[in-house]
DNA sequence: AACGAATTCTACGCTCCGTAGAATTCATTT
DNA sequence: AAATGAATTCTACGGAGCGTAGAATTCGTT
């Protein structure tokens, strides 16, 4: 399974199911309708999915980015640790020169928030 | 289990069952040494722990420090993206204030590297 | 050679994920 | 209103990873 519908506006489950099969999808493969939402239902027990139960093909769609989540992973693994700055450090010490730059442009931004 | 002893020097497995069952340890509760072995060999087998077999009670110790690892993860979710930098930007908005200070001087720092 | 401590093997229960068939619900058509 | 077909829910199975630990084996020492 995935994220991989990240892409766009709430889909049915049919839907997504094409998506994924179709080529490009995450591996052509044909899967069943119920394999799709089950899984859906099991990313919108996790909050990680909404749905809209009214109208009847529920349609899905992420409640975060791909980003956020990704973001959210991160903060999850910075959370468990002591010396957060420590981390940091050795964190933007990893990332490339293009990157850094990026940051230093973000750190001294309008503070908004 | 978890990363306790991402604390000293190498260990035996029975000196870190103590540590585990001492107050302080992780839950107070009296491991069984096998239990923890297994566990060591398990880590090992992930490659985050590394142990001496030449002696005879083998001697346990963490490969990487409980940051490296914290990174390792960071980097691992950072991977997963398209968007990194929009990744990154998230992240930094979510970081308070003094950690943003430190960065900005981590990033203004020697390029060591 | 025997003893005891340490290590390895094997295993059970639990949770999570991918996958999907069976059963049920529900809107629409006749 | 009964039937029909699509959508959703329920249930389930195999696999992987983790916490836990007993049984068996290894190995240094007495």
């Amino acid at each position: 399974m995935d994220f991989l519908w990240d892409a766009d506006s709430p889909l049915t489950a049919n839907e997504l199911r094409d998506l994924l099969a179709a080529p490009g999808g995450v591996d052509g493969r044909e899967l069943a309708v119920t394999t799709v939402l089950t899984v859906l239902a099991r990313l919108e027990k996790k909050g990680l999915v909404a749905r809209e139960r009214d109208i009847r093909p529920h349609r899905y769609s992420s409640v975060t980015s791909r980003e956020e989540h990704t973001v959210s992973l991160m903060n999850e693994a910075l959370g468990t640790v002591m010396d957060r700055e420590a981390v940091l450090a050795r964190f933007i010490g990893g990332i490339s020169a293009e990157e850094a730059q990026a940051l230093r442009q973000l750190l001294d931004t309008p503070r908004n928030a």
